[in-house]
DNA sequence: TGTACATCAGTGAACGCGCGTTCACTGATGTAC
DNA sequence: TGTACATCAGTGAACGCGCGTTCACTGATGTAC
């Protein structure tokens, strides 16, 4: 190893490039990407405030690094895989998709919120590896699952797979920008809601006599 | 008439305060407020750097009375009241609630991008009158056209109002997200969503044997 | 009617601040002798 | 083994810029005489 370390990571073995990332991310997950700085960072890191030049071509780059870091972090913790095709019931099974996308998108909105007008950014994310926002994973998750369950005859073959997953992930949105939008509104999902989207979607609005 | 006028509104009985919330409404409805600063309105308006200081506390009074007046102007432009409750079917009219819905959320939620994390903006906005967001204005309407709908026997009595007010603005949102979120996507919804969507909602998505 | 003055909204240069970024310097480590 | 030097990641003061905001000044209008 040759010259200088920084001092904060004398003793370890990590990069300052993957600190600055894991800093950033944890900053970010506490309070959104919008309105950080170099400096914040670069305090929080322990570290002089230009050294991120050496490891990025420019702050965007590493808010790009972070916020895929951030997005797999969340992706990881959601607790298990989604519900298994043909077990349990569709119900139960839909209500588990709905609350974990619930929870994903709680974890990962806020952090762009204020980065929907900055598509430089966006399109740096974009050129990353992996889930780079909270929609299209949970939008695939839940339309295969739908598939998979008309291949089992538990959902009606002519149900409109990417339908139900645009339902169910909208709702995702709109309680989350709810939040955002509204900063005074309660935190909670009453528990009565999940219920009742689920079985909205199940069985439709529809009379019985028709 | 006292002193002086703005050169710009010489011939014209338009106050300077009116005039800088219009000169703010259309670059917001044209490009976001995020990112619009006080030189840009008041290039626009041909008028002073300082004058808006004249008629406003500050930056943020003056956009949050802009962001009411688009609001405002787009609810005005959304094309004639919602359907009547028992005409038409239930089917055309979720159809018509949600393309209206639809282009209420694409002229207005792009407009508050990037403000989310904002809230003294948000909470001075929402201290006005009048719809001040996408959200709350749709789905009132929605939910009470469902409720209506139950009364005449048209839609089951125990199908969730709220929830179908939720799903159906949860679309509005998701759509317009994505095309924030990636604007390469398309600007096009596909013809056949909305259909799917609406029959979704309407049959839900059980077999027909359950 | 004509002239001098008071009023005050509008003007725009200037201020202070915080931002992203740069770069001359520092100092811990590896190497040459 | 000990000493002098080269290397280069890290440091942090400084730069340039654009922002929101201020304020001494301008000049069109109403009023007094």
């Amino acid at each position: 190893m040759s010259p200088r370390r920084a001092a904060v990571l004398r003793d370890g073995d990590r990069s300052l490039r993957e600190h600055l990332i894991a800093v950033a991310e944890r900053l970010i997950a506490g309070r959104g990407a919008a309105g950080l700085t170099v400096r914040d960072i670069a305090r929080e890191a322990q570290v002089a405030d230009g050294v991120l030049y050496n490891h990025f071509a420019d702050k965007e780059e590493l808010l790009a690094y972070a916020l895929q870091a951030h997005v797999r972090t969340v992706w990881a913790g959601a607790g298990g895989p989604p519900p298994t095709p043909g077990s349990a019931t569709v119900e139960a099974n839909l209500r588990v998709h709905l609350t974990r996308a619930l929870a994903l998108h709680a974890a990962i909105l806020p952090a762009f919120a204020g980065l929907l007008h900055q598509p430089r950014l966006l399109a740096r994310l974009a050129e990353l590896s992996g889930p780079t926002g909270p929609g299209p994973g949970t939008r695939d998750e839940v339309a295969g699952y739908v598939r998979a369950e008309q291949g089992l005859g538990r959902i009606a073959p002519d149900a409109a797979a990417d339908a139900v997953a645009t339902l169910l992930v909208g709702v995702c949105h709109d309680l989350v920008l709810g939040r955002l939008l509204n900063p005074a509104a309660p935190d909670e999902v009453p528990a009565g809601t999940i219920d009742d989207l689920v079985r909205t979607l199940l069985r439709g609005i529809l009379p019985a006599d028709r």
